[in-house]
DNA sequence: GTAGGGTTAG
């Protein structure tokens, strides 16, 4: 659905309520679906307000579509209070609600909160269950955590769990980014043994593995061959080999496969677009970059945070820190939400040109995770009134990301 | 009509 259809389609459902026809729960929980998926979390939580307003109470779908419309902004607060919410009207947080919450904690929080809310979906007799398992062997590899990660299988398999192709995926997954295809393979193996039938995510694993070791020809190969046994490719094997073979400097092969690609109907996204936008800055063929940009645009997709990244270290890639900083500017008025990736951009931009005596004083306390440090000399400096190299603040809001405090738009623009 | 796995930017 695109913006304009669903804003058409609120619309004439408060229309009809207006005019005395009643909604039921269903029409509600759909609009909340809707609003999510386009990232309206204010549209979405009006929609759990028109339901009270009429005497409807939401339900465990309402509140887990909204709550996963609000983890996956980062906003774990706002959910965390939402299940409060949901708990005094009486409807009970299931499996759903706290997968979601634990997952979402996980990514935003750090595993410390994320572990007291699986203690706290134990103590209220709701069962953990495969998804909640595959959750925390996610996070587990996400963090290095090999021996954790396994216990956990383990400890699925005892308590009478089968490991499903999310788990095998997920393990295969963190095999490879530790560098250890060998493993990785041999859960392929223990997959087909158990009746798993390898899909479309092991295999884009792989080929990402492949890639990154610049084993270009192994890569495309295995796609080649996996097409002919039956197997889907889709946008993201694509997008995993174009980026493959443009950082190994074969851009007419990465621009081949976009060919091919669009070929087989395959519908890029954003993220493909920003794949192939990227090579090709990589690759300095910055008319082609913006060609493509103008093709996203005219498909009616809407940039995201990654596709402005990618435009502002090309910028400051160039040397254009100016350029750099008035396209920045422009986007923060335009909502863009710049990250610990965005900071790093243009840290690395200004850190070619800037003086770097204290920046680099703090860095380092940044380096050594001694933030308290950084802050009281940050905060020393400027009392005294001694001027500060953009590039310290950034550093400094690397380091607090980091930490995962949550960070103003405010202190950003400074 | 709700939760978990794979691609992008430092």
């Amino acid at each position: 659905m695109h913006k304009g259809q669903l804003s058409k389609v609120r619309e004439v459902l408060l229309e009809m309520k207006g005019s005395g026809i009643s909604l039921n729960r269903n029409t509600y929980n759909i609009l909340a679906h809707g609003s999510c998926k386009l990232r309206w979390l204010k549209e979405a939580a009006e929609v759990v307000e028109l339901m009270r307003a009429n005497d409807m109470v939401p339900d465990i779908w309402t509140y887990n579509t909204i709550m996963t419309g609000l983890c996956d902004k980062g906003k774990v607060k706002e959910t965390i209070s939402l299940r409060d919410d949901m708990e005094s009207l009486r409807v009970m947080p299931d499996e759903v609600t706290y997968n979601t919450l634990i997952d979402g904690c996980f990514q935003w929080w750090g595993s410390v909160e994320a572990f007291k809310l699986v203690e706290e979906m134990k103590g209220k007799g709701v069962k953990p269950n495969t998804v909640t398992h595959n959750i925390m062997v996610k996070w587990y590899c996400k963090e290095g955590k090999k021996d954790e990660a396994g216990y956990v299988v383990v400890k699925m398999v005892e308590t009478g769990f089968s490991l499903d192709c999310f788990t095998y995926n997920t393990m295969i997954n963190g095999y490879c980014k530790a560098g250890n295809l060998g493993e990785a393979f041999k859960m392929i193996d223990e997959m087909g043994r158990k009746g798993l039938k390898m899909d479309t995510f092991t295999l884009n694993t792989i080929v990402h593995k492949l890639c990154m070791e610049k084993l270009l020809k192994e890569a495309y190969e295995l796609t080649v061959k996996a097409a002919k046994r039956g197997y889907i490719l889709d946008e993201v094997t694509y997008g995993t080999l174009i980026i493959g073979y443009f950082k190994n400097d074969q851009t007419n092969k990465a621009l081949k496969l976009w060919d091919e690609m669009k070929e087989k109907g395959i519908i890029p996204s954003v993220v493909t677009y920003n794949t192939i936008i990227g090579g090709l800055c990589h690759s300095l063929k910055t008319d082609q970059a913006v060609d493509k940009l103008n093709e996203l645009l005219d498909k009616g997709l809407a940039p995201d945070e990654a596709t402005c990244n990618i435009i502002i270290n090309d910028f400051c890639w160039e040397g254009a820190l100016e350029k750099a900083f008035l396209f920045y500017n422009r986007m923060v008025e335009n909502s863009f939400k710049p990250d610990v990736i965005t900071c790093n951009i243009l840290l690395r931009g200004l850190c070619k040109h800037g003086d770097m005596d204290y920046s680099e004083q703090i860095t380092n306390f940044c380096t050594q995770g001694k933030y308290k440090e950084a802050m009281k000399l940050f905060q020393e400096l400027e009392q005294k009134g001694v001027s500060l190299h953009k590039s310290v603040y950034f550093k400094l809001m690397d380091g607090l990301l980091k930490r995962r405090k949550s960070i103003s738009k405010a202190s950003l623009s400074d």
